[in-house]
DNA sequence: CCAAGCCATAGCGGCGATGCTATCGGCTTG
DNA sequence: CAAGCCGATAGCATCGCCGCTATGGCTTGG
């Protein structure tokens, strides 16, 4: 059975492999949460060494994911968060019923 | 000079190193995205191995995420997120402004 | 019983993120 | 100029996630 309803549709619609995404997002993302990182710290008056050691890692590291060439993973954002005195959100919003394919 | 305010007062407060807190947040986040990428791909009555289809990889990829022991990349999760028709945000929420030290 | 589909798990190789050291240029202050 | 702090970057080792194959248990249906 397995009635898929108009998922079907979505395959069909797939333009390409979803990899091709893959760089595009994820860097979008990480420019983002790069500006984040660094608009919070600046915000506390906070060095990259002075994070750095908030976090327990190195100047250098902060360097590296303020620069935005990464995705870093959520358990480095998190600690992140936690050493600027914010939390971290990670959610999935579901596009099918708010458009409802309309 | 960098006039730190109260951020003195939390290094000091600071319990124990911050790779403490790692498996702790990391498995409790883990397992709450693993519980929405199940829940989303049940609404869509796809089994894992046609979502592992959709996303470009194989069911034991899926299952592994499904499980909950690890911590998916964003790439990864951003991938998941658009084969099921969802939408993955991740944001910083700042504290700080909120409480303001009481 | 046998076949087919579902999911869970183990093992392995590849690769990206991370931690670290060291270095460099810029800026400020004596 | 020398000293000190700032941030950027390179190079390297390690760790963890990911892709993949293969297998096993479970249920449903002939």
């Amino acid at each position: 059975m397995t009635k898929r309803a108009s998922w079907d549709e979505i395959k069909a619609a797939r333009p390409d492999s979803p990899q091709r995404r893959r760089g595009y997002e994820k860097a979008g993302r990480s420019i983002r949460l790069a500006f984040e990182i660094r608009r919070l710290r600046e915000a506390r008056n906070l060095s990259q060494r002075e994070l750095a050691e908030l976090v327990g890692t190195t100047q250098s590291a902060i360097a590296r994911l303020e620069a935005g060439n990464i995705s870093p993973s959520l358990p480095t954002l998190d600690r992140i968060a936690h050493a600027l005195g914010a939390e971290l959100t990670v959610t999935f919003t579901d596009l099918e019923h708010l458009t409802s394919a309309g």
